[in-house]
DNA sequence: CCAAAAAGTGACCTCTCGTTCACTATTATA
DNA sequence: TATAATAGTGAACGAGAGGTCACTTTTTGG
C-alpha cells in the first residue's frame, strides 16, 4: 500500500480541512479514513502545516494551468446565445468538480489567516473570472454582439453576479439547480441589458 | 471587573474567531485578553460551544434589526447620482464597522460546518442586500430613472458585483481605497447602462 | 450592614492533539 | 538473492485542549 500515499494523503486532506479547517480537522482521522495509522502521515510529511502547505502548492499550481494560461481563454462567442451556453458548460463545470468545490470552499475557510491562500482566493472570487471574461467582451463588442463599452467593466458586472451564485451551490449544494437556472436568467438579462445590434 | 463581562466575552470571541475560526480559538487566550483566567469564562457559559451558540444568536438578532426590518429600507433616490452616493454611504459604513466586517468573516469561515451560519452567510453575501435594493430599484424604475425592467433582477445585478468587493475589503484591507474607487465606478457604469430617461 | 448571590481564582482532571521512535514489512535495485 | 531504502506500525511523550471544583473576592439588595 505504498504507491500514491502521498497523494492520498493531500486528496483527503483537502476534503477534511473544506469540511473542518485547517485547525479542526487532526491527522488522526485523516489517515484512519486512509486505512492507515497516524504516524504513517510523517513517513510523507514533516508536519501537519507541511501537508497544508503542499496542497497549497498544488491548488496555486492547479489554478495557474487550469485558469491563468493564456491557451485556456475561451474562445469568442458567434452569437449572443452562445455566451449563454458557454457560460452554462463553463458554470456546470466548476460547480460540479469535487476538486475545486473543495479549493474553494478551503480558500473560503482559511483566507484570513493564510497569506498565499487569501491571495489565491482574491483570484477564485474575484479577478480570476474577470481576467477571463475581459478579452472575450472584448470581441463581442468588436463584433457587435453587445454594445461598445468598457470590455473590463462589463466582464466583472457579469462574472461577478454568477460568482456569487456559484458560491452559493458551493455552499448549500441542495439549491444548485435553482443558482443555474438564475445564472442562466441573469445570462440572459445581461445580453439583453448590453446588448447592441441583435440582428447579424 | 463584573459587569458587562458575558459580553466582553462575546465581543473577544467574535474578534479570535473572526480570525482563527471556533477549532483554531482556545478558551485561554480568549480569557487571557480580557484580563481574565480561563475558568472564568464557565461562570457565564456553559461551554465553549455556548459562546459559539450566544454569538450566532446575537448576530442573527442584529441582522434582523439592522437589516431585516422594513421601516430601515433606503428611500427611493430622486436623481441616479444620489443612487452613487446612498451605496457609497452604505459600503462605508459596512466595510468601516469593525462588527459587521468580523461577522463576515466568521460566516465565511464557519458557513460549512454550522446551518444557522450557512443560512445567515446567504443572507449576508447574497440576498440580503438584493432584497434591500428590489424596491429601491422599483421606485426608480417608476420615477423613469431607470428603464423598466424585473427590479429584484437589477438588483441582484447591482449588488452582487458591489458584495463582491466588499469581501475584497475583508479579505485584503490593504486594498480597501481602491475596491471603494471600483465601487463607485462601477455604480456609474451600472446607471449609465441600465439608465433611463436622464432629463428629468 | 450583613447575608446571599454572583464573579473570579488556581489547582487539577481527563482527553486529544501533533510528534517521535524503535521496530517490522515491503519494495526496489544491483 | 542480498541489501538498502522506503513505507507502515504501535506504543509513548509532552503540550495544550476543554472542563470541574472547592475556595475567595466582589457585588447586590433587604
Amino acid at each position: 500500500m505504498a504507491k500514491g500515499t502521498k497523494e492520498r494523503i493531500l486528496t483527503k486532506a483537502l476534503e477534511l480541512f473544506a469540511e473542518n479547517g485547517y485547525a479542526g480537522t487532526n491527522v488522526r482521522e485523516l489517515t484512519a479514513s486512509l486505512g492507515l495509522v497516524k504516524s504513517a502521515v510523517y513517513k510523507h510529511f514533516q508536519s501537519k502545516e507541511e501537508i497544508w502547505n503542499a496542497l497549497l502548492d498544488e491548488m496555486i499550481a492547479y489554478y495557474a494551468v487550469r485558469f491563468g494560461s493564456a491557451e485556456n481563454l475561451p474562445p469568442v462567442p458567434e452569437t449572443a446565445e452562445e455566451l449563454v451556453r458557454m457560460t452554462m458548460r463553463m458554470v456546470g463545470f466548476t460547480v460540479r468538480d469535487e476538486r475545486i468545490v473543495l479549493t474553494r470552499k478551503v480558500l473560503s475557510i482559511e483566507q484570513f489567516r493564510d497569506e498565499r491562500a487569501r491571495a489565491l482566493a482574491t483570484k477564485h472570487f474575484l479577478t480570476g473570472l474577470t481576467e477571463m471574461f475581459t478579452p472575450v467582451f472584448a470581441g463581442m463588442m468588436e463584433k457587435g454582439l453587445l454594445r461598445p463599452d468598457d470590455p473590463a467593466m462589463a466582464a466583472f458586472s457579469y462574472t461577478a453576479p454568477i460568482s456569487a451564485l456559484i458560491r452559493l451551490c458551493d455552499r448549500e449544494p441542495d439549491r444548485t439547480e435553482e443558482a443555474l437556472a438564475q445564472i442562466e436568467a441573469f445570462s440572459r438579462h445581461f445580453i439583453r441589458i448590453y446588448g447592441g445590434k441583435t440582428d447579424e
